[in-house]
DNA sequence: TCCTAAGCGAGACGGTACGTCTTGTCTTCCA
DNA sequence: TGGAAGACAAGACGTACCGTCTCGCTTAGGA
């Protein structure tokens, strides 16, 4: 019953359905796609695209995890605990980069969905980080929930504005606005501001 | 052909339309409510509705509107500036009382739709607060928004997790992620941190 | 939930859908019409089609309803007793002049279907005709049976060979075929043969 | 790249799929069942139907093909001429004893593919019986079809009432009702009767 | 007092997307 | 090398929802 992802012909076929989503909702919005068009689009039966996916939302989510990896490796807490505004840079050259799959992932209806598997890239890392939550004036579920949201929102201005400020900017902001502040509540105000 | 809203028959199907749209979304979430399931709850006809709203949304955004004025004034610039932990306090404590409303704004599918009235608030008093934008180390729009939407993400936080502190707690973690360093860097770092 | 057949609206939509049927069926045969195609020659929303009959088989036994009642008076018992060979007659000259529905009916895939409303057609004037059923030397609901299939498939024969007899001569062969057997079988052998 | 009916493995996948297509009609009707449902009865692979046959039709087809013979002898012509009872009766005997397979084969959706071979096999032995057919009253053709079509038929009522009278009974009433009216017809009256 | 206009309930309708189902083809893999 | 497994294209099906429409009914406010 179950879809073998590891048989060529079902990662072609995941590939292609990606790939229509990308372009489709890039030209109109997420929600103005319809599996239909996906299907045309990727030159792959109607039917075909149920057994892969359940939803939209689930191959979007395929989309998604794709991301997921490269984006966990730069918000390392470490480098954002000693330098802040160059992880905001990376973040936002990275971003840029890929502003198609960005723009794509973040207007699709719910950034809640959105942020749920983000959230979880700092909730994994937790201990490294903040092994100091004992002293924090702030609860460590929030602030790291307000971090991953934070990033993503600014991340979305900036997308929606069509990126006015370059990247070492938009790191300095981020790191003044979200990063510093973060790190001065949970291990205590010294480090922060 | 426009309907008048003075009319107290308009207002009674107003209100059974919103009233009956708060408790569907309460139960099953916004998305999987239908406009026949609020027409018959609100026991309206069905084309009643299409004569009051074009959309769902439409409907939504009428119940956000009577919250937007109160949320407008407890967000004013000058208290914000003068006692951020006070301010978020009374904010919390408002969103405590009409915990209802808010679930139901809040878990409305597209956040975003949400957030841009909302900025509006903060944007429609930029002159009174920032008129200093001048000297300010992060662009006036950027410090804005991230205010707005990161305030909306914290009270979402709350509620999804069952208000776990109360709102002076609240209200102190706002004012030092969120407000206390806006307002840093924007009116220079001496008066946020 | 259910439909007015009073409405005028819904009498409408049914000579339209049923129009279309009939016209779809002698083109191309009636398995071969999807409900899409009737809906689209009848200029009729494809969900519409579902709010009248739940099946392209539904639509075709309102079809056959109207044809029942003309079909019902011409099989009378008591012409069939008295004179055989004008009841057959009156019965091809008939489908003679609706042969375009006749096809339809007759070739639409399940012969078992049509028959079965045909066969009542016989069996509510059952009284009337085989009163003497205790004398019969053949069970009545097998004679009733035989006479109304037979009387079908004689039917059949002739429209799939484009009618190469006159209405006359076949009403002659039904009367000494099926007919007068029938009678004769029910009644005592006296009068058939 | 035809099928060697005579290859041992392929008359093996023939027997299992007629036996998973018998067993599949009775139990829920011809046009109920899948092609998919018969592979997976018969334990053969989904494609290897079609290796085999075109059609569920097809496969119908072959199992008819099975009984055609045995049915063709007991309808010789010379023994209905001589003595319909007891050609009636032999019929309904052997119907009775391959009642399964008859009633698959009965009620498979459409009767008529199911009558033309049956009819076939009346035709084929059209001058054996038939060289009078200059002085008949009906023409031959439509005596065979009719004899055919209404043997068969009260086959079909036969069993679907659960053959509620035993073989010599329905012998005697196809004779009556159809054998012998067929043979006065084509050979004139004082045969018949 | 009447009558005219607007809000309204009822519900048929066209349209569109969805998710399921079946058929027949084609490819890949394995014995 | 031939058959089983199963991915796939194609497309009908029946359901759900949307937004429009027409038809009467009721009720309020002005002539």
């Amino acid at each position: 019953m179950n879809i073998d992802r590891t048989d060529r012909r079902v990662r072609r076929t995941h590939k292609l359905l990606q790939g229509a989503l990308v372009g489709l909702t890039l030209e109109r919005g997420f929600d103005a796609v319809t599996i239909r068009d996906i299907t045309d689009r990727a030159d792959v039966g109607y039917a075909t695209f149920f057994r892969h996916y359940p939803d939209k939302e689930a191959l979007l989510a395929d989309v998604l995890e794709a991301m997921k990896d490269e984006f966990q490796s730069l918000l390392a807490p470490y480098s954002m605990v000693s330098n802040p505004e160059k992880t905001g840079t990376l973040l936002f050259e990275y971003v840029e980069q890929n502003r198609d799959l960005c723009r794509v992932l973040l207007n699709s209806t719910d950034t809640m969905s959105l942020l749920k598997p983000v959230q979880e890239i700092g909730m994994s890392d937790r201990s490294l980080m903040f092994n100091f939550s004992a002293q924090s004036s702030v609860p460590v579920e929030i602030a790291i929930s307000h971090l991953m949201s934070s990033l993503v929102m600014l991340i979305r201005w900036w997308l929606d504005h069509d990126m006015p400020y370059p990247p070492e900017r938009m790191g300095q902001i981020a790191a003044g606005l979200i990063i510093r502040p973060v790190i001065g509540a949970v291990l205590g105000d010294a480090n922060g501001a």
